[in-house]
DNA sequence: CGATTAGTGGGTAATTGTGGTGAAAAAGGT
DNA sequence: ACCTTTTTCACCACAATTACCCACTAATCG
């Protein structure tokens, strides 16, 4: 399980660092190898999986109806976007300019462990979101079902 | 079960040092092994789990459905800002830079323990939020369902 | 009142983050 | 097919951060 929320910097050329104290699960986990694309619920982010989640994923996303148009745009999305990139020897990797354009990413932006994937915001879309989401969580009267019930 | 309210100082590293009293049931509960992440309420303090009881947390937060947008938002909150830290030789633990900044935490601060977790405020914060607890509990007439018939 | 333990701060060494440079590879044009 | 231009990658050096250890002060207990 990924978890963490970690605020790093990209350079010019697209690199960012990833944290070091993940690198040895990720080398032992994909060998450094993974899949980036883009979120597809408008939500403006980026999605890394390390390449075995991403298999599982994809395979999930090809089966969806070819006639449904909804699951037409959530498979253009998705797999279009998809990127495989790799650990490279500094511990860095590499974002390309459509991906980073997408999420809007410029120097500084943070990276989000989210179970199964990483997640990859600008990092001051990432705060105002998180203020909407703590504001709307406590403005709720009714929760969701699922929640309701919830003891943390 | 964890419970009192502590007044502590933070210093510029983010250290802060565990009152001695709770040390030596934290290391034989969890062998001094944390998760540190934020409050999904909309209240700006920080939970701190022993590990083992995190990790039944997270296994009911990571089941919550994925299109749901509330459970989404405490997802990406809850396991986002999930960080492990642990007690350190000399008895402290340190609180990283996102974290302090998401609960506003500076020199002092308060640990209230919780049951099965502490929960970590800025000091002025926290006193602030007391005031307004008691105010409104004295103002509400009627009261929820479930508090009704309990007996303290 | 002395002895022991807790809290606090600081210094140091090792690790990590960051930016640059040069070699290699890929792409593109003639 | 060859040369030119651009991109990408690996390596290196410096800066920043972090972890670890030690020392000093304050509190507590016998």
């Amino acid at each position: 399980m990924f978890r963490g929320a970690s605020s790093l910097s990209m350079d010019q050329k697209g690199r960012l660092a990833v944290p070091a104290k993940y690198r040895q699960i990720l080398t032992e986990r994909c060998d450094g190898q993974f899949v980036l694309t883009v979120n597809n619920t408008g939500e403006r982010c980026l999605w890394l999986y390390p390449q075995d989640e991403w298999e599982q994923v994809e395979r999930k996303v090809v089966e969806l109806p070819s006639f449904d148009p909804s699951a037409q745009a959530l498979k253009r999305l998705l797999i279009g976007y998809a990127t495989d990139c790799d650990l490279s020897s500094g511990g860095r990797i590499r974002v390309s300019a459509p991906l980073r354009e997408f999420a809007s990413l410029e120097k500084h932006i943070v990276l989000i462990g989210q179970g199964n994937k990483f997640e990859i915001w600008d990092e001051g879309l990432w705060k105002v979101k998180c203020d909407e989401w703590l504001l709307k969580q406590s403005e709720d009267r009714q929760l969701p079902i699922e929640l309701e019930s919830l003891s943390l």
